[in-house]
DNA sequence: ATTTTATGTCAGCCTTGTTGACTTTCCAAG
DNA sequence: CTTGGAAAGTCAACAAGGCTGACATAAAAT
């Protein structure tokens, strides 16, 4: 396959060719991924940035429209058009914080929380099966390269709640 | 960890915690893993569709338009546009199929080949440095989980080069 | 009192998806 | 041979969701 012992240590050859399949993998498993939760959104009127917006106030309750900017990487206008609609439409509720006025905390209202749980429990099945399918060391490669890939910021976000619920 | 041993198999505890790290892990990591070569397309007036387009035209010269789409999937409309600007801009070239003249056969020229080299460069130095960091166990498990994840459909254009170049 | 920070909003632009309508080409059934 | 349908490609128009720039407000910090 892919790999030579040289004194015990196993060695990758990292041929063009065996990147360029990697990077096929990360494109067409990221359409899976997307996929199911994209069918369900479909239905409402929204698209992948209310999602996101969506799992990661499911994430961190509370947090404020900065931090939602940093994880997201996106602009507070982009985010903010999202935002308003999801507040509007009684999913997100926008509360002005008490130590600081300035900020905004943002918490899913019942309504949203049932979506959220809708697009994440989509998700999490076609995760589970790959998963099961894969076994448990593949998952745990999984992770390692996916949190080798990130970028140096990105990776704290990721990390910053790394083993909070195992 | 995230596994225990029963009768000398090992088990996932497949927790929503743990399939929540898995799907925020893609997230991110999906986000670096396009950061490199969106950097160098904003320099022209190229997107990351053109990239895509660059890519599986360099993996498979003189694909058809249609098995692009399939790949791709998107609609021939969205496509069109795109492939328009290249072709256009003499990166791509777009031959008249010579037993069916409705299809177009698509081929980089040598300055879509140089693009082209520019962008996977620059995402294959992201990719090894993942697989280096992450051992070549990781990269096994990397692949296997992706892979698990895909459409079937998806999954047979994946397949359909597996082992071209190892 | 002034400046900085956090947020929100308006306007306008770009990319990249979408659908619908149309042309050209090919092929096959009559 | 003709005709009708399927396949490939093109044009037009629209929507989502990125972006920038400008500006408003409130509150915190200096």
């Amino acid at each position: 396959m892919a790999e030579g012992s040289v004194g015990g240590e196993t060695l990758l050859f990292l041929t063009d060719e065996q990147l360029r399949k990697g990077i096929e993998a990360m494109f067409f498993a990221y359409r899976g991924f997307t996929a199911d939760p994209d069918r369900i959104l479909e239905r409402m009127d929204y698209g992948r940035a209310h999602h996101r917006a969506l799992h990661f106030i499911h994430r961190s309750p509370g947090t404020t429209v900065n931090n939602l900017l940093s994880i997201l990487g996106v602009t507070k206008q982009s985010l903010n058009r999202v935002l308003r609609s999801l507040i509007d439409d009684g999913l997100v509720e926008s509360r002005v914080g008490r130590k600081d006025r300035r900020e905004r905390h943002l918490f899913l209202t019942e309504k949203g929380a049932e979506l959220e749980r809708e697009l994440s429990d989509a998700q999490r099945a076609r995760m589970r099966a790959a998963y099961r399918a894969a076994g448990p060391a593949a998952v745990q490669g999984f992770r390692t390269v996916l949190e080798a890939m990130m970028d140096p910021e990105m990776r704290r976000h990721y990390q910053s709640m790394k083993e909070s619920g195992s």
